[in-house]
DNA sequence: CTTCTTACA
DNA sequence: TGTAAGTA
């Protein structure tokens, strides 16, 4: 999860993303004014563009290819934007539900210690976390 | 030399 | 969208 810093890093000037793009200043610029993309700025108010800027102008350029619209295109990465949060949010859900469960099994473990067939949480390998 | 903004076609 | 002008 930490890739995302790095997909995040604005790395490289407009010259770059207009070969890795094939897009040409003007509709980069055109974009970034029309709210498609919003790349990082220099103190000398260059454009710096992250791998996520590019591969966003990639989708942008593919859609425009298609005959959509600035508008259009703003819904389409909107639509994406939600999309992607629905997803995060029902994997925390399901993460939140397994730790719930480990907390559960924990404390059964802790409650009845003298049941057969278990260990016992204060001997053997986790005993070095609790204090003697 | 590259990039930026603004303005006009 | 392309291009010219004047900057940074």
């Amino acid at each position: 999860m930490r890739d995302n810093i790095r997909r995040n890093m604005p790395l490289f000037p407009i010259g770059i993303v207009t070969k890795l793009t094939e897009l040409t200043p003007r509709q980069i610029r055109y974009y970034e004014q029309q709210g498609l993309i919003s790349p990082a700025r220099t103190e000398g108010n260059q454009r710096l563009f992250s791998f996520n800027d590019v591969d966003r102008l990639l989708k942008i350029k593919s859609w425009m290819e298609k005959g959509v619209n600035i508008a259009g295109v703003r819904e389409m990465l909107k639509q994406s934007q939600e999309v992607m949060e629905a997803k995060k949010e029902a994997e925390k859900a399901k993460k939140e539900l397994s730790e719930q469960e480990l907390r559960r099994l924990l404390k059964r473990q802790l409650i009845h210690p003298g049941r057969p067939g278990e260990t016992h949480l204060t001997r053997g390998e986790l005993s070095r976390f609790f204090r003697h």
